[in-house]
DNA sequence: CTCGCCTACTAAACCGGTTCAAACGAGCGC
DNA sequence: GCGCTCGTTTGAACCGGTTTAGTAGGCGAG
């Protein structure tokens, strides 16, 4: 006999075990597997751990034990931070924490640079990954790990699961109700294409080069409805601009407005950039959509808000947080592949150009 | 010797070990303490590590032998996923996940019922709590497992930290701003003053009972103003409602803005509810400031951008979040009491009463 | 030559539990 | 009186590392 209840004045299951002169496996199965015990012993056991001021077993041992943490591990493309200014990201992870809730699953938000040393040694069971971005520091920590892991909005990965949407026809969707509304002189306002920083009027190159899977996408589609409307997208400037917030949608669109002859619509690739687009077209005194038209993408609940509310490509967020973390609790569905619709919102900020 | 370098086929330290000859405190070492090998032994059992598939010491076992985590708790008074729908709690999350990233510590979002299931076993090193509540399930547990732990907005706590702001001045602030402009009809926009989803117009002994001290310290603030401008508080109509977001302060001011005299101001106890009331008083064709006041608390972004622009009363919700992760590194300074400032800032949704 | 010290590495204890096969005793049918 | 089953309880292995005290060997100084 002789256990070691009493190491270093720490209390642990042990010290309980020996005050009572049991084994340590009957005072673990007290707290594990009441079923298995006399409910006298039981008590005696629960009344003495009390009396110890034992706070029951160490989540990290039992967790190394078992192997499971019940934890969900979240990836964000960027600093965690910035996905907090982000209204789309917000949704999503509102998404994700309606399940780890219902599941009694912690969300684990795992930020700490692009080496990935958080991602490394953070203790979760299983990762989203919300980032549109081919397998960087932070991935390749959970690629080497083994653990099962979702890539939203990003590329399709070997093994993981995905959720995403269908951003060509989202986009194309955007640019088709402009262009059926008589614009000729279309505008893009790009989040970063590369991962460079760099700002300015995206050439054919550049946006060929284009990293990000969605933003590809997304061009592409706006692309394709311009040529199907017989149009030449040469023609079309697409304003690039770090990072992605309101303010860069304010100063893209300050830039394509100063152009002339000006564009009478603008296609935002985030509702983001397009309530910055709204800030710039007040900043040049003109009316939307009576001098421009501009259209969004995601419908954040300001795009309704907005004034002129935003007419945008809906896509809900949550729902992809929902899908993201049920993929990774059924562990046999996790190579699928979920693909949630997108639908075009006409309201009020897109009409027909000036001269019609 | 005869170490179990290989048990069940997974590849652990032991098995890295085995295949050299050399102990596990060595393949350890390589990892932990490079320093203390020789070059070439290290490059050794780094590249038989890569050539068995080994990606490195399990996070969970080193953490067991090393009793951190190097990860941060955080508690929501509510589900989690409230959290994401409340722009203050979403700037205060931007606020914690800023340090984290920049302490290369993971965030740990803490649901799972009041009961407190998920906070009991949670892998974190300490605790956020970001709630205004009497110690419940889940702080209870934080408590038993003697985790260090900081609240923000709630009450003072004995070993753990606090950070907040003056609510009582602010909300006496704004009160005093109303009644300086003429008002004398005020209606106060309550968010739950008792955690039992009722709704009404809560009269003294139920405003009395108000359990959250946020709360409680807002009504006093507008109390004391009043009645320091010679007007009787138990005139001024607390509208309560459940839970607390644009849709409640909705609610609110339509019962509020159908009493007949009608109050001329509203005071809300946070912008959401006071955006709400903005709705409130477009529906019911009033214009504000002309036919009705409405000051809000917070200052979250939504609130520059309301039309017309929201009058609050600004704190700094991000800061909280850092000052909470802050508090919480350096564990000296725990039991610290960090006060942040509040400031009226008066836009222009408030403005003298209909009859001046 | 010897002592002491330093470097490189190891054995064994430890972190705090969980789990499983086996032991034990009691009750029961025959 | 015997063999069985059932419900409890336990010893020992295990989870996968970290750490500390200590050893072996090499080297310089005295």
């Amino acid at each position: 006999m002789e256990t070691d209840g009493r190491r270093g004045g720490r209390v642990t299951l042990a010290t309980v075990a020996d005050a009572l002169g049991v084994s340590r496996a009957t005072v673990s199965n007290a707290y594990n597997h009441p079923e298995r015990l006399s409910s006298t012993l039981r008590d005696r056991v629960l009344h003495t751990a009390r009396e110890l001021g034992y706070a029951g077993p160490h989540p990290l041992a039992a967790t190394l034990s078992r192997g499971r943490v019940n934890a969900l591990g979240l990836i964000y493309e960027d600093p965690m931070s910035f996905a907090f200014s982000d209204p789309a990201a917000v949704l999503f992870l509102q998404g994700v924490s309606e399940v780890c809730e219902h599941e009694d699953l912690a969300l684990v938000l795992i930020s700490g640079g692009p080496a990935g040393a958080v991602a490394r040694v953070a203790l979760v069971d299983a990762v989203i990954c919300y980032c549109d971005v081919p397998i960087d520091g932070k991935l390749a920590a959970v690629v080497d790990r083994g653990l099962p892991f979702v890539v939203v909005d990003g590329p399709r990965l070997p093994g993981a699961g995905h959720v995403g949407i269908d951003d060509r026809r989202g986009a194309a969707s955007a640019a088709r109700h402009l262009l059926d509304l008589g614009h000729t002189r279309l505008g893009v306002l790009a989040m970063p294409l590369v991962d460079d920083e760099w700002e300015g009027t995206a050439d054919l190159e550049r946006q060929d080069r284009a990293r990000y899977r969605a933003c590809r996408e997304r061009l592409i589609g706006y692309r394709e409805a311009v040529e199907a409307a017989g149009h030449r997208w040469s023609a079309v400037p697409v304003e690039e601009r770090s990072p992605y917030g309101r303010d860069a949608g304010r100063r893209a669109a300050a830039a394509l407005l100063a152009r002339r002859p000006r564009p009478t619509a603008l296609l935002a690739m985030s509702d983001e950039l397009a309530l910055g687009a709204m800030a710039a077209a007040a900043d040049a005194g003109l009316s939307v959509p009576g001098d421009v038209s501009i259209v969004g993408f995601d419908d954040v609940p300001a795009a309704a808000d907005a004034h002129p509310a935003l007419t945008t490509v809906r896509q809900s967020h949550r729902e992809k947080g929902r899908r993201a973390a049920e993929l990774l609790l059924r562990p046999h569905a996790v190579a699928d592949e979920h693909r949630l619709p997108v639908e075009l919102v006409v309201r009020a900020s897109s009409g027909p150009p000036p001269w019609r």
